[in-house]
DNA sequence: CAGCAATTATC
DNA sequence: ATAATTGCT
């Protein structure tokens, strides 16, 4: 047994603010970095080019910081659950830690890890949270149980007391030659890139990845973007928000880190304004984690609808529909300008995740399941809790009591994008096209021939009758 | 148990 | 103005 601690990364792709790796360095200066590649992952039909081409930049950022820490990252490409205690045992390391995750499936594979590595007397850093800022088996009503209502859960969550940021990771002790060795012979292996595992992405990503990007990220959004958050977050074309979802994804950035820095502008304003759009960024963090918190608590959200009327609910799933709406070519112009970001950049302005899957679920009244996981199959900051917390939200089958969220997507695009400026940027063949017409939807069939874009796939007004009616009929079946 | 709160909207 | 429903205290 040597002095060796592998810290094995899997969302939490950073050596500052790291809790479990904090701990583990506090226990020894011998701290060793490894990631696993999961085939089982990689094999799923919901993983997004943009994603792993982001997570992979991630992982070259975090051996260059594993270096300058005089340690490594090293890389495996196999079953985690038998890969990683392994390459522990081989390298006789005393402890293997890591931060714990809500997700099924990293639970179930976390506990089988665990109790392969104690039958080889290799100690564990159990439950550790790193990803949240409170656990979800520290948040509950009063009843003591878990929220299913946001607000409530806010109030509560909100006033507690949140740690501060841990210190990053220094002045290592790496392996040696030897251990090199052995690790090179128990599967180690260099970093692959995104081709190398069968994902291409050949554009630029929207976002740098990284964790010093994610930091100047920070900074540019807490100096500047945030002064007209509270209003800006809502127009599409308007960079107004923080694009920190990547990094927050992968773990790229502490949340401590960016609660303290919210806590410290607070701290400072002098203005109720100024005060406001901190604060509804801090619910936004919020959100995070009560999405976070309820797929713990009901891992079933995960495989579908959580109120019981849209269980086994009479969606229409027309083929022909979903393939329009992924494309970008429903007719709509807001709802097709935003299938047309998602697609050309991995990445899709939160007011228009609303909208598409409003018009998804409520208009073309398809699954919102189909819509979820095409969702996934392209975000950059594709996750679970966040991904599937928004479907719920906008299918109106999830937690919060509400009534059935309808958009309109004509009162949408003249609220969000007046004067038509995003849908021009994405829905190029009607940057010609007068803004009434662009945001209203009534662009003559003639025009639209001329400029070779789709006829309206669907009627707003009849879908969302309709969609009532079955919702109506259904609440009544299930009474 | 009753009353309140909420709902990033719609017409 | 009206909204539908239900968790939370």
């Amino acid at each position: 047994m040597s002095d060796l601690i592998l810290f094995w990364h899997r969302r939490d792709l950073r050596i500052s603010d790291n809790t479990g790796l904090a701990a583990a360095r506090k226990q020894t200066a011998k701290v060793v970095g490894v990631f696993c590649v999961d085939p089982d992952i990689l094999q799923q039909d919901d993983v997004a080019s943009a994603r792993v081409s982001y997570m992979i930049g991630c992982l070259q950022a975090l051996q260059q910081r594993y270096l300058q820490a005089g340690s490594q990252l090293l890389i495996l490409q196999d079953n985690p659950v038998t890969a990683i205690p392994k390459l522990a045992e081989a390298l006789k390391a005393k402890a293997v830690f890591w931060n714990w995750d809500v997700e099924p499936y990293a639970q179930t594979r976390d506990k089988s890890v665990i109790l392969a590595l104690k039958e080889k007397s290799i100690q564990t850093l159990e439950k550790n949270w790193d990803q949240l800022l409170h656990s979800p088996d520290e948040i509950f009503s009063g009843s003591k149980t878990p929220y299913t209502v946001y607000t409530p859960f806010w109030k509560n969550w909100s006033s507690k007391p949140k740690n501060n940021p841990v210190a990053t990771l220094e002045n290592c002790e790496n392996l040696t030659d030897a251990e090199q060795e052995i690790a090179k012979k128990t599967g180690t292996i260099n970093l692959p890139s995104a081709k190398d595992l069968g994902f291409i992405w050949d554009r630029e990503l929207i976002i740098a990845p990284g964790e010093t990007a994610a930091h100047k990220k920070l900074d540019k959004f807490t100096k500047f973007v945030i002064n007209e958050y509270d209003e800006q977050r809502n127009y599409p074309a308007i960079e107004g928000t923080s694009l920190l979802s990547p990094a927050l994804k992968f773990g790229v950035i502490g949340v401590r880190k960016i609660w303290h820095k919210t806590a410290e502008l607070l701290a400072n304003s002098n203005s109720e304004e100024f005060t406001n759009n901190i604060i509804a960024w801090q619910k936004e963090l919020a959100w995070r984690e009560f999405y976070q918190h309820a797929m713990y608590h009901f891992p079933e959200l995960a495989e579908g609808a959580y109120r019981e009327v849209f269980k086994n609910f009479h969606w229409r799933n027309n083929e022909k529909h979903f393939q329009a709406w992924c494309e970008g070519k429903t007719g709509y112009p807001i709802v097709d300008a935003a299938m047309r970001q998602l697609n050309e950049t991995g990445w899709m302005h939160n007011r228009c995740r609303m909208i598409v899957a409003s018009f998804l679920t409520k208009d073309l009244i398809i699954n919102p399941q189909w819509g979820e996981k095409y969702f996934m199959q392209k975000l950059i900051d594709g996750d679970l809790s966040a991904n599937n917390g928004g479907w719920q939200w906008s299918a109106s089958s999830g937690m919060d009591p509400k009534p059935l969220r309808i958009f309109n997507p004509a009162s949408q695009a003249q609220k969000f994008d007046a004067d038509g400026e995003y849908i021009r940027q994405w829905v190029r063949e009607l940057k010609s096209v007068d803004t009434e017409y662009l945001i209203s939807g009534n662009i003559t069939p003639l025009e639209r021939r001329a400029v070779g874009y789709p006829a309206p796939i669907v009627d707003h007004k009849k879908q969302q009758a309709l969609f009532k009616q079955l919702y109506q009929e259904q609440k009544a079946g299930t009474d």
